[in-house]
DNA sequence: CTTGTAGATTTAAACGATTAAGCATATATT
DNA sequence: AATATATGCTTAATCGTTTAAATCTACAAG
């Protein structure tokens, strides 16, 4: 099945007669600067509708040297979180005459580092990052290699770059203080043990909410290694449960974390919110869904997704200022159901 | 901020002190083959080493024709069966060397208009899609232009082309048996009123089911109107489900619908699976936590997704054949908890 | 009759790679 | 000694665009 070699400019140039520059100048309405005349113009117009003719964005790339094309490194694009964030960054993207390539890291640094080579040599004008952890090296190449770049949810503190974040300490700390207001005094965080900022802010959060309340900070802190598979999850989390069953509340640190706490939680006969009280991350389907909605930090995602996009694109028309923004979280509470 | 110039082949030839095609031929491990000499292919990759070249993918795909890029036209990147869908395929693309651009279609014949143009205008090798309603014309356009494609979850009954399905009429009618079989007979099935094939054979089973039953067999049939709206939905549902509050059973043609009609129970205190028995299309996070793990059909995502990537490389490499590929749903049952 | 200028179009280089074909030089074969 | 073959490298065309600069014509101004 070989493909039919496209029509170019030259075809249709040939086709009417004339030098593939004035159809060029024609093809991109460069016509009335160009000063070509009325008559060619609709000419050219025409042979190019009867060719049905569709410009090669690879060339046009190669000679502007610009891709009109962002990437985006996400952990996982089945993740509804990063799904979401994907789909929002696809629209804003287009609507500003971009498109995505996309590839999953896995909060693989190798994974990463391969992924973003891949996009690199797509010639991606900017990129859009959820760093993993252990990415430092291939962000600071960015910049040594001046490529526009947006970081999100994510950012390392001794890298100057452009990142658009939430406000993760205030995010736990106000989930924490709201658990401690409803008269709970055992409150666990399970969060993943990692050093990304995010997740030690999330940290730093709760355990100062738990301070200024003059509750234990660190007794039932889980701190969970990252894992792909549920099984290590398990474990780690039953032993923590095992050790605290005294506990009356849960927060979880994020999206990933909150959904894998209630699955041990309906596996083990664990009753969410009644016998163990619950603040998740992020929200989604299950969170409505479960038997009493439960409650959650909300990220504003869908303008942040704007935000990254808007900055990226002003950082691809060559602005070289540097922003770190940080949004607010929400917390969504939510009480039993009437029925 | 201005981007560093790149460099290139050129400079490594200016620096070693040799022409392109020598380091073209190293760069591309063919010294071998074009008998450069070892102190040369030496001298080479030193070089690029300490420039840190990295090659051109533009470059390349411009003059090899081929871009080692697939295009991937999903309806809603955000949903998550799809996210999953888009996931397998990322992974399989990278591993045979391709990186996926993709869009969302909104199961918008305009907008995927408009996406699939621009996957072509940036020379995509081939395309997977799940084709919205009324974009024959798309599809028909890509068989004249003779672009490697597989459709994916749905197809057109009159056009001849590669795609991966799921056997849909199976799907609906094994589970509607199995509704019966629990002795239920005021069965519901959500559907979606569109001509797309997939949603019409779900009917079909449904239909088909039903009579060998003896039941009525459109009674308790909603065909719903697609909407990206929940209040659309609920609409529609609510007088639907007015209409018929003896229903016994629900049955949901596809995961939007499921999640949708759970949202409406969640909200108008019907109780699932209790009060209204449920099986859901494709499984996910919210079917597993709810309050009792919901019952599904499976789709074998996974293996689709692989054989959808394995398909179009085929395809890409010159193959012409036509493949009709149709997976076997799984039903997922399951009963209350004993918690 | 120059010279100038505006209008319409062409020429050709460039982007960064790939690769067939050509050109030396050295070594082997008859 | 003449010819063939192998080795190592270069030349230059090519992919499909864009675009600065050159060219050419017609007409106006001096």
């Amino acid at each position: 099945m070989k493909l039919e070699k496209k029509v170019s400019i030259t075809d249709i140039a040939r086709k009417v007669g004339v030098s593939v520059a004035l159809v060029s100048y024609v093809m991109n309405g460069r016509e009335k600067e160009k000063r070509v005349s009325a008559e060619m113009v609709k000419k050219i117009r025409q042979a190019a509708e009867e060719l049905n003719y569709q410009p090669n964005q690879i060339a046009r790339s190669l000679r502007l040297g610009s891709t009109k094309t962002i990437g985006l490194l996400v952990a996982d694009i089945a993740n509804p979180f990063f799904g979401q964030f994907a789909r929002i960054v696809e629209d804003e993207s287009f609507k500003a005459g971009y498109t995505v390539v996309f590839g999953s890291s896995d909060e693989d640094d190798v994974k990463s580092a391969f992924v973003l080579d891949t996009l690199l040599n797509r010639q991606v004008d900017g990129l859009i990052i959820i760093p993993s952890q252990g990415s430092v090296r291939q962000i600071r190449d960015l910049i040594k290699r001046k490529k526009p770049f947006v970081l999100f949810d994510r950012y390392f503190q001794d890298v100057n770059c452009n990142y658009i974040i939430l406000d993760n300490f205030k995010a736990t700390y106000t989930a924490t203080r709201h658990l401690i207001a409803k008269g709970h005094r055992k409150i666990g965080l399970v969060a993943y043990k990692t050093s990304l900022i995010h997740m030690k802010e999330r940290i730093r959060g709760y355990r100062e909410a738990l301070k200024e309340a003059g509750l234990e900070h660190s007794k039932y802190l889980a701190e969970i290694k990252f894992s792909h598979s549920f099984r290590d999850f398990e474990n780690s989390f039953r032993s923590f449960i095992n050790r605290h069953s005294d506990i009356e509340a849960l927060l979880c640190a994020n999206n990933g974390l909150s959904i894998s706490s209630l699955y041990y939680a309906s596996q083990n006969c664990i009753r969410i919110p009644e016998g163990i009280d619950f603040i998740g991350f992020d929200g989604g389907e299950p969170f409505d869904l479960y038997s009493t909605p439960l409650s959650y930090v909300r990220q504003p995602i869908e303008e942040m997704g704007r935000e990254v996009v808007k900055l990226l694109t002003e950082l691809m028309n060559d602005s070289s200022k540097v922003s770190h923004i940080m949004h607010d979280p929400e917390l969504v509470i939510r009480e039993g159901r009437d029925c």
